[in-house]
RNA sequence: GGGCCUGUAGCUCAGCUGGUUAGAGCGUCCGCCUGAUAAGCGGGAGGUCAGUGGUUCAAAUCCACUCAGGCCCA
């Protein structure tokens, strides 16, 4: 910024800073970034205590939007506070850029479609393509992220893609491996035999995949003897019957009862029931009516009381076993009953055929149970063993009908039938899945669960459900996790294995590999597909090592972030740093992050810190808070989408409100972690009233100061202790202001911190201070309007400062003209509170103030006596000894009597019995911990005490008082004295006092009311004439009225001085001011007005 | 199906460890102010604190269940 532009002191806000927040926050900057003011911030903190925030990656291939702005605001809020504070904030940028999105983006673009096409399209270029991509958005998020005033450092980002990080990545694997925690086992996922991928979840989702089919449904028999001499079995449902020879247990679930049901045999056409014989059947209760129709139950038994039973596998024929990995199977565990909490008794008979490699529940109970897992079909989605005859290569699909056939002959088919089924297919090429268990990496998490759930007791959550119970049910219910994706764009495995043998490598970094391999292709990158070329022979057979063909889980990319940021250990002087910015003291995202971002940086760093030691990290937690924000929604409470078009775009709102009301908004509306309604009328509101009000506090306070005869801080002021008791009000205030507002950041608690600057700034600053003391700024003298200005400059500065880390630009331009020369308010640091300005009997008084004038306008609305209207006298009556007293003070006195027009106080007392009388009603809280059950009677033997007890308690003595049929000895402090009216007056009452106003009017108040009257036409006519505020006119009042004439001559100085009129006087006609305006002056009062310019 | 969150005035939200007239802003009705003025202020009306049951002398607040909305997982 050029220094003409820099702003002086008190000079005016820019023009449309209300009406344009956006204009006058480019300014700002315009001026940060000519400045470099982050910068400098940053700088100016070097060798301060740190404060280690982790930016949490967000990938640039999409747009940002509105809850970005939200998130960005939290964390942006947080660190400007911290840095206040003193504290330094590395604010490093992260991008996250690998991963299956990128790759489905781009292979939109491509116009390609699935794992062949990309083959054919070529690795190398397709993950070019991909590199390139992640950058599609970078300027829209930069630009947005500087627009709001999130200040990170886009200079020197880590980005996941780069050499550097994928190295320190590795370093992170090959540790994990060398501890034990890697393993090679399987993972079931929706598989389409024919593009031989898996699916995401995400692909999953796309429209068309699901469809109604007719499929198979069948109950077989699993037969388990004979009692009785009838054969009984177990009848389970399945809509799979081809994995049914891949069977290796029956599921039930353990709370469930099941019923051993009597079923007569099917007889011939005519013949009677039961003349075939009979059979045993065993189903859950629930199903039992259902699926058997006629039947006698025999036993009754919970689930659980099943477990174990064996039964006979249904095909002889030998299929082909696959090794889990992850746990060691034995055959001695399979073809019995095992309990699954899964089972659902809503169709099927509640016990649940399992095939582990074909189902992800089927798989955990495998895993549980220690099954083995058998694999009939293959990865083709063909058989690999003959069975029943029917050959292998028969797709599965085609299998199931010539294997139900096989099964009836022998009698295992209770029932069949088709049914309708929704049933997902591929969305490529319309073959449809199955769900198949496939090769994959793990890393063995549910190892050091218990490391975890520990260190996240030790975690600060905000808010803190989210950790005790989301993040901790989902810590509790740990399973490994599995890091590998059969994709093309992610950090490449380090992990070679043997063609061999079973053993396997971990790199840990690029000269690890180089060493290995002896040297490294050219243009080598360490991403597919040159990765994969290189080979080395195996220490152990002299076998080939060829790394596996996955890439990384991205997820782990992101968690990995607070080490391969750095690229730790690899780069010099990494160690160093991450000791020094590990652990977090902050991190903060939405709510969808807690089993992403959250749970991989805490399963990374909780490993770290508890299984390598040598890495010198300290155990505990990985983040010691962190912030969760909630979804944002639109102002009706529904997500936003594309499809419906309620989309919030940023910078619409951007344009329109500014960033700060956004910022404040979002921070103010209600919790951040609840879901977020957000509704441009709010916003728009919240613009107006605090920002509003703030900007014109200043404009007040600045136009005055700027005057000739204004005020500079240079002009010295009183000590505070020497100010008009409103003044330190004010300044007691804005001590107590710093105080609550210091520790709800301290809390992050930003939300509270916005109500307390809203509720000082309108209600004690300008609604209070600036109203009541306006005349002192323009017409005070010496040193009380000094005492004034400098009042209203420490509360405005205070509050720029205070206000800051939400609401960046509007306080750093409330700053720079409040205290030019100190630099940016960002690098300021946070005042303390001064307690030996804060007084607290002061602010009492002012709330009974307060609250006294908010009584008498409410009287004087009913007695339809407006506020020019000077009244003679108010009388008070409280309960409150010490409300009375505070009320005596001469300056309270002065405040009601100025702000409600009033001449006096009548009186000022306690109880008289003629306006009002004291009652006393039972203290709950004090009273209820001494009687308990007696309270109900205490409560009201208390409100039937007599006016003498009551005064009697008042006075501080004790009353006996029976309450349940025995005697009870009530203090002062059981009890609350209240007043109540007893007048016939209208009076207003709030059981703390009774307020009553003498509204008989004699000629004297008239006439004064009418003198103020003249005073407000006049002073409209000034500003309908377009006189300049401190111009002296002269002015002429003719009237037949003689209350008004009266009013004149009487208040002559008064209407003289509120005019500024250097010449007043009664006459008709004054030269040169042309025609007389007419002024109705109320109850049929009227005058004929001349005004000119002095 | 499971876990978690939310439900207070027409709208958006405050209401700490249970304590007796349940608060604010907006909107609405009525009025005021005019040396902060493309501002500002006051007063009124408006609530079975989602529902039911329980614990307690006392529940918006604690417990259980139900309903509605949302998020995550299956």
């Amino acid at each position: 910024m050029s220094p003409a532009a820099r702003p002086g002191l008190f000079d005016p806000l820019p023009e449309d800073v209300a009406t344009r927040p956006a204009a006058a926050e480019e300014i700002v900057l315009a001026a940060w970034r000519e400045e470099g003011t982050f910068e400098a911030v940053q700088a100016a903190r070097a060798g301060a205590r740190p404060f280690v925030f982790w930016e949490g990656p967000p990938t640039a291939n999409g747009k940002p939007g509105i809850h970005h702005v939200f998130a960005r605001t939290i964390k942006d809020a947080v660190c400007r506070h911290r840095t206040m504070t003193g504290r330094r904030v590395v604010r490093k940028a992260g991008w996250d850029t690998h991963g299956l999105p990128v790759e489905l983006e781009v292979e939109k673009k491509l116009g390609i479609s699935g794992k062949p096409e990309i083959e054919k399209y070529g690795v190398a270029a397709f993950n070019q393509k991909c590199r390139e991509s992640v950058w599609t958005y970078k300027q829209d998020w930069e630009r947005l992220s500087e627009r709001i005033g999130y200040w990170l450092d886009y200079g020197d980002p880590y980005v996941t893609y780069e050499a550097n990080y994928v190295e320190s990545v590795w370093y992170l694997l090959a540790k994990f491996h060398e501890k034990g925690l890697v393993y090679r086992g399987k993972r079931v996922l929706p598989y389409c035999g024919r593009c031989g991928t898996g699916l995401s979840s995400h692909e999953l989702g796309q429209p068309g995949v699901y469809r109604d089919v007719m499929d198979p449904s069948i109950y077989a028999r699993f037969v388990i003897g004979d009692e009785g001499g009838e054969r009984t079995s177990l009848l389970a449902w399945t809509t799979t019957p081809w994995t049914l020879p891949s069977n290796v247990a029956l599921a039930v679930h353990p709370e469930r009862e099941y019923v051993l049901a009597r079923v007569a045999l099917p007889v011939a056409k005519g013949a009677e029931k039961g003349s075939a014989g009979y059979e045993r059947l065993w189903i859950v209760k629930e199903r039992a009516q259902a699926v058997l129709a006629d039947h006698t139950v025999i036993e009754t038994r919970k689930g659980s009381a099943l477990v174990g039973t064996r039964y006979a596998r249904l095909f002889a024929d030998p299929v082909t076993e696959v090794e889990p990995g992850a746990w060691k199977p034995d055959f001695a565990n399979a073809y019995r009953v095992v309990a699954a909490e899964y089972v659902t008794v809503e169709d099927g008979t509640g016990i649940v055929h399992q095939a582990p490699a074909y189902g992800v529940d089927d798989w955990n109970t495998a895993a549980k149970h220690g099954l083995p897992v058998l694999q009939a079909v293959g990865p083709e989605g063909r058989l690999v063993n003959e069975v029943a005859g029917v050959p292998v290569r028969t797709f599965f699909k085609e299998a199931d009908e010539p294997l139900m056939e096989d099964l009836k002959r022998r009698g295992l088919v209770f029932k069949k039938s088709r049914d309708n089924h929704s049933y997902p297919h591929c969305w490529r090429c319309d073959t449809p899945l199955f769900y198949f268990a496939t090769p994959a990496w793990y890393l063995r998490t549910s190892a050091y669960k218990d490391k975890m759930l520990a260190a996240n007791r030790e975690v600060r959550w905000i808010p803190p459900e989210v950790g005790q119970k989301r993040f901790g049910e989902w810590l509790e219910n740990n399973v490994d996790w599995n890091i590998s994706r059969d994709r093309y764009w992610g950090t490449p495995l380090p992990f070679w294995v043997c063609e061999g043998c079973p053993a396997e490598v971990a790199v840990r970094s690029v000269a690890e590999l180089r060493e290995r391999a002896g040297g490294l292709p050219d243009g080598f990158d360490n991403h597919k597909p040159l990765i994969d070329e290189v080979t080395f022979p195996c220490a152990n057979c002299g076998g080939i090592m060829r790394r596996t063909k996955s890439v990384l889980d991205c997820w782990f990319d992101s968690g990995a972030m607070p080490y391969a940021q750095y690229h730790w250990p690899h780069a010099a002087g990494s160690r160093e740093l991450l000791r020094e910015q590990f652990p977090a003291d902050f991190i903060a995202e939405g709510l969808d992050q807690t089993r992403g971002w959250f749970y991989t940086l805490h399963a990374i760093g909780t490993f770290v810190t508890e299984f390598c030691p040598e890495e010198g990290l300290p155990k505990g937690a990985t983040y010691k808070a962190c912030a969760v924000n909630g979804l944002v929604l639109d102002k009706d409470g529904v997500k936003m989408s594309k499809r419906l078009g309620n989309v919030v775009d940023p910078w619409k709102v951007l344009d329109e409100h500014g960033a700060d009301a956004a910022r404040w908004y979002l921070l103010a509306s209600g919790a951040p972690w609840a879901p977020k309604r957000f509704d441009p009328a709010g916003l728009l509101e919240e613009r107006r009233r605090f920002f509003g009000t703030l900007v014109n506090s200043y404009k007040f306070f600045a136009d005055y100061a700027r005057l000739a005869d204004g005020w500079k801080p240079s002009s010295g002021a009183p000590a505070v202790k020497d100010r008009p008791e409103i003044d330190r009000w004010l300044a007691s205030r804005t001590q107590t202001l710093v105080r609550v507002v210091r520790e709800r950041y301290d809390d992050y608690d930003l939300s509270a911190v916005c109500r307390a600057l809203e509720s000082f700034v309108l209600d004690d600053l300008s609604n209070w201070y600036i109203r009541r003391n306006r005349s002192r700024f323009w017409k005070g003298v010496g040193a009380d309007k000094a005492a004034a200005f400098a009042t209203l400059h420490a509360a405005l500065e205070t509050t720029a400062l205070l206000a800051a880390p939400i609401a960046p630009f509007v306080s750093e331009m409330l700053y720079s003209r409040l205290a030019p020369g100190r630099g940016s308010v960002h690098a300021q640091l946070l005042p303390e509170p001064d307690s030996g300005l804060v007084d607290s009997d002061l602010e009492r008084s002012m709330e009974v103030v307060v609250r006294l004038v908010e009584m008498g306008r409410a009287l004087r609305e009913r007695a339809s006596q407006k506020i020019r209207q000077p009244l003679r006298a108010i009388h008070v009556r409280s309960s409150s000894e010490e409300a009375l007293a505070l009320l005596r003070r001469p300056f309270a006195r002065d405040l009601v009597l100025g702000e409600l027009n009033i001449k006096s106080f009548g009186s000022l007392a306690a109880d008289d019995g003629q306006l009002c009388t004291l009652r006393a009603k039972a203290n709950f809280r004090v009273l209820g911990k001494k009687v308990g059950g007696r309270m109900k009677a205490a409560a009201a033997a208390i409100e039937a005490l007599a006016p003498a007890e009551v005064a009697l308690l008042r006075a501080g003595s004790e009353v006996e008082i029976s309450a349940g049929g025995e005697p009870l000895r009530i203090g002062p402090e059981d009890v609350e004295v209240r007043v109540e009216s007893s007048a016939e007056f209208d009076v207003e009452t709030d059981g703390r006092f009774v307020v009553f106003l003498d509204t008989v009017l004699d000629e004297a108040l008239v006439v004064e009311g009418i003198a103020r009257e003249l005073v407000n036409r006049v002073n409209a006519l000034r500003k309908d004439s377009g006189l300049a505020v401190e111009q002296r006119i002269r002015l002429r009042v003719e009237s037949a009225d003689a209350l008004v004439r009266l009013a004149v001559e009487r208040h002559l100085a008064l209407i003289a001085g509120e005019t500024l009129a250097s010449d007043c006087a009664i006459g008709a006609a004054l030269p040169g001011a042309g025609f007389p305006a007419e002024a109705d002056l109320g109850e049929g009062h009227a005058a004929r007005l001349w005004l000119a310019p002095a």
